[in-house]
DNA sequence: AAAAATATTTTGACATATCAAAACTAAAAT
DNA sequence: ATTTTAGTTTTGATATGTCAAAATATTTTT
């Protein structure tokens, strides 16, 4: 019954895809899993079997897999911890939200009930973690924010940072020197499709333009 | 050569063989080790041959295991790591110094170096964990202190409790009721032995008895 | 509709960690 | 000096997690 750091691993990585699906119901597809964990698609296509056997996850051959609500509930604790964890790291160690993302990754797996209870009250039950992910509560619930993402919100329009869905600590130091961590205002001023760019300009009047590609990772609320 | 946490824990179970013979370049008994790690004889057997494979330990067949120079230095590592995660739930995360080692026993695993360093820092380097156990430095040496335990330290004289050789949580929480923590003054006031007792008077002038087994891992100091 | 490309599953192998039970060694008792 | 006992090692299995490469299935292209 103690589920292994290692299924707990591809918990995680199957409620992830699931939540970064349009249609939330949609199996995630052997292929996406594997290469999330670092595996060969055999070994992901072997472990989800075994997974099938303890009741975690649905699995369609040739489809793909997706979690059951015990699956789902474990997968939300184990989320729990990371986020908790990564937020004490930040808050309560000092520590740089560039660089808690690999800790959280194994205290995740370590980090008793007790303990993460302990950490939740000492940071007030928080809502978010220091990249603006969901925290979700004891039973697994996550408040779901739709949030725009830089494609996809108003132009000239005063935003401030919400999410960043890229735990590359290179990326998040680069976020950091240009003052766009979530908490922080700014305002889109220009998106141009050919050069595949948008243009922001910070609260510090600081202006950067960056890749489509990252600009979708940045969420914002108005 | 990223050590498992099993072989982490064969590293610190027979490091804490070791240190708790009297000659410590003595030999660790197979069977001690097995039932320390709890697992069969076999099974220690296996694993001390892989593990002289890593150029961790140096095996006797049918005399026993010791550690070399690059297994003890990792045993004191993992040591370290236990320690400070302790103090560390201890004094900043306020859990009873009774239930903190069931945690550590996990913690000590997941910890990285870098949140390691963060939480020494923080406690001010501390030398002691919260049962009186040495903390290693970051190159595995520890102070070594020459108490005497409740059997061999003289009677009717003042002394402090400095450290408790056992990690079992109703033990330690007796200990805590009766005034009986490391750091707290108290004095032998009778041993006996036909009764296999040890009675004792606390600094707030309560008294105890207790047997010779438990007055064993009580060291004090004068 | 057939061929090509892509994705997935199966098979056989391997590493780690464990146990039960049989075989063996060493120490203690008679 | 045998015999008994206690401790240790070996052998054969099992569970988990992984890969390489072959076999299949599905989707896309022609
Ligand atoms: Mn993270
Ligand atoms: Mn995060
Ligand atoms: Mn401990
Ligand atoms: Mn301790």
């Amino acid at each position: 019954m103690a589920t292994s750091s290692t299924v707990e691993n591809y918990l995680k990585a199957i409620y992830q895809a699931q939540s970064a699906a349009e249609d939330k119901q949609a199996l995630v597809p052997m292929g996406h899993l594997a290469s999330a964990l670092g595996v060969v698609p055999g070994t992901a296509t072997t472990m989800v079997k075994t997974m099938v056997g303890s009741g975690l996850v649905a699995y369609e051959p040739y489809s793909g897999v997706r979690l059951t609500e015990a699956g789902e509930h474990l997968a939300a604790m184990v989320l729990r911890r990371h986020r908790l964890v990564e937020l004490f790291l930040v808050q309560i160690m000092g520590m740089s939200w560039a660089e808690v993302h690999e800790d959280a990754e194994q205290l995740e797996h370590a980090v008793s009930d007790r303990l993460i209870d302990r950490i939740d009250q000492l940071l007030g039950r928080p809502a978010v973690d220091p990249h603006g992910d969901p925290i979700p509560d004891p039973e697994g619930i996550v408040a779901q924010h739709l949030h725009k993402n830089l494609l996809t919100c108003p132009v000239d329009t005063d935003l401030v940072v919400t999410r960043v869905l890229n735990q590359d600590a290179d990326f998040l130091r680069f976020l950091e020197q240009h003052e766009l961590k979530p908490g922080q205002a700014i305002k889109v001023i220009a998106r141009d499709a050919s050069a595949d760019s948008v243009s922001i300009l910070s609260s510090g009047n600081h202006q950067v333009t960056i890749g489509t590609r990252a600009a979708s990772k940045l969420l914002v609320e108005i």
